[in-house]
RNA sequence: GCUCCUGUGGUGUAGUCCGGCUAAGCAUACUGCCCUCUCAAGGCAGUGAUCUCGGGUUCAAAUCCCGACGGGAGCACCA
């Protein structure tokens, strides 16, 4: 037995010398052995000295008779370890079964949905599909003042745009008399109370952690009390409360509010409700009734997770899993309406489809595709850590798809002249993409282009370029304006390699370019800068929303017929 | 103020629940080389983290315990 251990400490700690310079250390051999044979943990004490002699023996051999010793002895150790394979997507979930698991959306219908929406939608509709199961969209409408069609209809098509795809889609609001049954049974077990108080005094006696008199009625009045929220009282004379712990730390379980009362009308439902459901009590209700069976929301909702539990608790329901992530947002890129409104209203930025802003609009017109958005989603895991993210890496993961499908085109940025003598052709075709069959186009061109005051800064006379596409031209005239002449075909490499426009055919576009709206607090006066460019005729047949590479600059999509929108470098 | 969450390279994260089989993995950024009629994409290689700090438990701690400090959130008749 003790040779079987010595024979298995020398092969390990052979095997750590050869992968680390032939020198290798006890304290790594040893949790070595304790993690490949856990049996050995017991015995820790015994097998220490073993492991000291050995490695210190290990380490006096040269590097080549470790490796003979090894080849002739344990072979086996010679073969690469095989990468451990990254895990695809997020981290397995706990009590889940393959098959029955349930996951949901329920965005508020009262504004665009933006890249937090995303977020939400991907990771719970990820889990579904990790487990196959189901998946629903719904519509957390249970706020009259605040919902419209509008914003419903946006929710949907962004969703859409990503690819996301729902098995149930329903709305809160399909529930009302679900809300009144389960509000009305709480209140017949003494679980929930009519509190008439006024709202400051609710407000204080929390902050003071009192119970107020109202909690003091009996089931009796309650239910008359009930029975009156439809028709008696007024809006805030009287809310519905639920019997939580005025004492409690987490302040949301102070009793908070289960229905009130608000006199507006509903964007699907009209008027046929005033009493509506708190969210915490919708979500409760929803959820459990709806089957859902793991429930993934943002931080902010963490400490609604011990009250939607004794929710569902005291009617005897179902509880759902519940799990947090952190919010998604971008530095310098305000995500929420409070910021973006009086941005609109003083014109500072054009709509919530600015390219500036994180809303899916503003990401699909610069460009983003929804793939990206998915892979940099899933990128980020499921941490609670606070955290600004880079932008730069959705890019990155943007770039990947966008480059495969876009058409190059030639762009001049302060276009200089330059006339070239002695050309050969009238006509020239160029490839739209360097690797990929994307056909060509075709050019028709004279003596006279323009290129980039960029490039033409560093021609010298007889300096030696490349026209792109075109051919191989020496400098004749540097001065003033540019003139050269056309000399062949040929593959020169270190050569300076240039675009150019035809002058006669050249279109003028503007490149919108979005910079981060905010600097710390302070907005940003320059967060959207306009470039005026020259490109080809050709600009004018791609539909509006195909991405281009400026060949040299960036990704852009055409926005229109005169605009293209800075995806990125 | 009270309560909760959180802290791993320049950046974003994996690993933390169940301490050892990872002298910390991946992506992104950066650097170099290859490819190339683009400063893109692709291929290869490399730099870069004593896992916020201080104690403790243990043969062994990013991982468990205690404390400090930094960041965020909640304390609505919004969701």
């Amino acid at each position: 037995m003790d040779e079987k251990i010595k024979n298995e400490i020398r092969k390990i700690a052979l095997q750590n010398a050869f992968e680390h310079e032939g020198v290798t250390q006890d304290k790594i051999v040893l949790a070595k052995i304790l993690g490949l044979k856990p049996e050995f943990r017991a015995k820790v004490k015994e097998i220490v000295g073993d492991i000291t002699e050995i490695v210190s023996n290990v380490n006096q051999i040269s590097f080549e008779n470790q490796k003979r010793e090894i080849e002739e002895n344990y072979p086996e150790i010679l073969i690469p370890k095989e990468k451990i394979e990254e895990r695809e997507g997020f981290p397995p979930l706990k009590n889940a079964e393959h098959g029955n698991v349930i996951t949901r959306f329920p965005p508020e219908p009262n504004g665009y949905p933006h890249i937090g929406h995303a977020k939400a939608a991907i990771i719970n509709s990820e889990y579904a599909k990790m487990y196959g199961g189901k998946f629903i969209l719904r519509m957390d409408d249970t706020n009259p003042e605040a919902e419209r069609m509008e914003y419903h209809a946006a929710i949907k098509v962004g969703l859409d745009w990503l690819g996301i795809k729902f098995d149930i889609i329903k709305n809160t609001s399909d529930d009302m008399e679900l809300f009144y049954e389960k509000g009305k049974e709480l209140i017949n077990i003494g679980k929930a109370y009519v509190c008439t108080c006024k709202r400051e005094d609710i407000s204080n006696n929390r902050k003071e952690r009192k119970a107020c008199k109202c909690s003091r009625a009996d089931i009796k009045e309650n239910i008359k009390g009930w029975g009156k929220m439809f028709d008696k009282f007024k809006p805030g004379d009287a809310i519905i409360r639920f019997r939580g712990d005025m004492s409690a730390d987490n302040a949301v379980m102070r009793d908070p509010v289960l229905f009130r009362i608000i006199d507006e009308k509903h964007y699907t439902l009209g008027n046929k409700y005033r009493v509506w459901p708190s969210y915490d009590f919708s979500v409760a209700i929803e959820d459990s009734n709806d089957g859902v069976t793991h429930a993934f929301r943002s931080k902010e909702f963490e400490l609604r997770e011990e009250l939607i539990d004794s929710i569902l608790d005291a009617l005897n329901m179902r509880k759902p899993y519940q799990d947090f992530f952190s919010r998604l947002e971008f530095k310098g890129m305000p995500i929420s309406k409070r910021i973006i409104r009086p941005l609109i209203e003083e014109g500072k930025v054009s709509w919530y489809d600015d390219p500036r802003l994180p809303t899916l609009e503003s990401l699909k017109r610069r460009g983003i595709k929804p793939e990206a958005i998915k892979k940099f989603i899933l990128s980020l895991g499921l941490t609670k850590a606070n955290t600004l993210a880079p932008f730069e890496t959705l890019e990155s993961f943007n770039r990947k798809y966008v480059d495969a499908e876009s058409i190059r085109l030639f762009m001049v940025i302060n276009p200089k002249k330059l006339k070239i003598k002695n050309l050969p052709m009238t006509d020239v075709e160029i490839p739209n993409h360097p690797i990929k069959d994307m056909g060509k186009r075709k050019i028709n061109l004279n003596e006279n282009l323009f290129i980039s005051q960029e490039d033409a800064i560093n021609i010298k006379d007889n300096t030696l370029i490349k026209l792109l596409g075109l051919g191989n031209v020496r400098i004749s005239n540097s001065s003033g304006e540019l003139e050269g002449e056309f000399i062949d075909t040929k593959n020169i490499t270190d050569i300076q390699k240039i675009q150019w426009v035809t002058q006669k055919n050249a279109h003028i576009i503007k490149i919108l370019i979005p910079k981060a709206l905010f600097i710390g607090e302070q907005f940003n006066e320059n967060s959207l800068e306009e470039l005026e460019v020259y490109t080809e005729q050709h600009y004018l047949q791609l539909k509006d929303g195909d991405e281009i590479q400026f060949i040299r600059f960036g990704y852009c999509r055409k926005d229109s017929q005169n605009q293209a929108i800075f995806t990125h470098k």
